[in-house]
DNA sequence: TCAAAAGTGTTAGTGATACACCCATGC
DNA sequence: GCATGGGTGTATCACTAACACTTTTGA
């Protein structure tokens, strides 16, 4: 079966970014190619999109395919589509960012055989096509979100301690902030519930455990609020 | 000629949201279209991409065709896709942002006889296609552009007064300023040449005219200095 | 008892906001 | 001389940034 057309048509896909984030370190989630071009090389989870199917579909649909990973935050970063970006020829690849909590998912064996696996973003292996490039833009993208957005808990489990959420921000922002003046700020919006729980099992002071109150922000947004760290 | 392929492939096409800036009110150029489907509609410039063709690069030739603009301000919005937002198919769209100096650019008859002309956002006509969600989130996106990068003076002329400036501010966000906080912030800046020269044949004292200093800006940027209004 | 991180306030400075009157010009 | 917008300063408040020690816990 094939398809023709009048005019030539870019192939279209869809690729994602998944930040994920584990012990003091954002990671990304990259796959293993099976097929040429850049066969063995690293590269981002994604591919076709279907004709009948909304971008965001398809982005979710490659990932849950190629990575098993579902049911996580998905934004769109933007249209990468220079002519030569694809050896096998012009290729428009619309970008989403995703950010999946590390501790609810395991990544499973993708299904068609391809390793999917987490990757800090300090050190990132050499990629296939523009993906380094693609990756650097979702960088600044979510630095500027998670000071501007409470997405942050997206990548957090749902119970959380004040310095998960610093280490967090500071991974995103590439900077270190003082502990006092962060806390004073993120507690003062009033977004953070305080369980009757602590840590358990660290050799130290167990700290309070802390959960995003969606409702709560939700409200504050319809009434004008502007989220900012 | 046809053109075939083993998948099916989604049309490719971009689309301006091209504002401009007179009178104290933002305009958006818009066509009006000359061939079904929504044949007489008004609609955003654009068309299909070409197939050796830089997305950016479409975008702009779009516009220099079907309005005659060249040399402007262009920014990528994102892709919009959603499998109905075009009757005859499958399209996915490539949206820009693009700004103008109303008073540079003299729109010209479009080479294919469809009419360019500017209205107001406050009073867009009914839009082909997504077109009004198309440009709802353009306008979110220039209420933050022009507050945290020095992209306002791409709508004005090379020469503006203070107060130009503040009712363009006041345009894109939606909201009135503050006279004296404007000017003094924007002065702080220090981003402003005062010129030798002020507006001519007014019927009120004259204002001091300006020119926003790009080179300036271009060091300051360098040395992580970031701009906001 | 030691190591490791939790938790906690104050001060100084900077930037944001609110606000009203005189001035210059063209008609 | 009048209508129109141009131009200017100060006081208050809110937020930001800098900074160090005591507490708790498990090993």
């Amino acid at each position: 079966m094939t398809y023709t057309y009048d005019y030539p048509r870019p192939a279209l896909t869809v690729d994602c970014v998944v930040f994920g984030y584990d012990e003091g370190a954002l990671h990304v989630l990259l796959i293993e190619r099976g097929a040429p071009p850049f066969e063995g090389a690293h590269a981002l989870p994604g591919g076709f999109v279907d004709m009948e199917e909304d971008l965001e579909a398809a982005a979710r649909r490659e990932l849950a395919e190629e990575t098993g990973v579902t049911r996580l935050y998905l934004e769109q970063l933007g249209a990468f589509g220079a002519p030569g970006r694809d050896p096998r020829g012009r290729v428009v690849t619309i970008a989403y960012v995703a950010l999946v909590k590390l501790s609810d998912h395991a990544v499973r064996a993708a299904t068609d055989a391809r390793a999917a696996a987490w990757h800090p973003v300090e050190a990132l292996p050499a990629l296939a096509f523009d993906h380094t490039a693609i990756i650097a833009c979702a960088r600044t993208r979510l630095a500027e979100a998670v000071r501007s957005r409470p997405i942050g808990f997206e990548l957090l489990p749902k119970k959380f301690t004040l310095t998960d959420l610093q280490r967090l921000v500071e991974a995103a922002l590439g900077r270190p902030l003082d502990k006092r003046n962060f806390r004073k700020k993120v507690l003062s919006l009033d977004l953070l519930v305080p369980l009757d729980e602590v840590e358990r099992n660290v050799p130290r002071r167990a700290a309070q455990l802390f959960r995003f109150d969606r409702r709560r922000y939700a409200r504050l947004e319809q009434d004008g609020f502007q989220f900012r760290l």
